[in-house]
DNA sequence: GCCAACGTTGGC
DNA sequence: GCCAACGTTGGC
């Protein structure tokens, strides 16, 4: 079982919409970026927990868990030329994308916001914090997810 | 809306 | 395979 963190734009898709889906599951599609993609097919399994994101909003952080439910299967937004997501140089043969399925776990009474998470003296690996903050798709350490989510509580 | 940091693209 | 230019991300 391992731990994941993963962003999503609220104004898109926040935790509450993950809520009023149906069986509280969602595909997490749309996900460009093949270091992101390969964590999506390659290392992501059922089971494992995921800390849901919220990035460029009002309250930026993490706003809660969901668990995994399916694991790496080929995003076909990447096939719909309709779709913000297509990609012309995918086929269904050479899929580019991947993307998995997540269950809502828990909502947070509040978000624990970044500024917070980057005073914590422990939370230093994740690359949150060391990367810019660009990786949408990012593994987390069970040390630093206990510590996490005991301080979201 | 600004802008720094990062990822991707493409010419050579 | 280098690297400059470009586009995107995302905190503030």
């Amino acid at each position: 079982m391992a731990y994941w963190l993963f962003k999503t734009e609220p104004d898109a898709f926040s935790i509450d919409d993950l809520v009023q889906r149906p069986n509280q599951t969602e595909p997490w599609d749309g996900v460009r970026n093949y270091q992101a993609r390969n964590f999506l097919c390659d290392s992501i399994k059922v089971g494992d927990l995921v800390f849901i994101y919220h990035s460029s909003c009002k309250t930026v952080g993490i706003a809660g868990v969901a668990e995994v439910v399916k694991g790496g299967y080929p995003d076909v937004s990447q096939f719909n030329p309709e779709s913000n997501y297509y990609d012309i140089k995918a086929t269904t043969d050479k899929p580019r994308w991947y993307c998995v399925d997540v269950k809502h776990v828990e909502s947070f009474n509040r978000v624990l916001p970044l500024c917070e998470i980057k005073a914590m003296p422990n939370i230093t690996e994740i690359p949150l914090v060391t990367k810019g903050g660009r990786l949408s798709v990012m593994p987390v350490t069970e040390n630093e997810w206990q510590q996490l989510y005991a301080a979201a509580k």
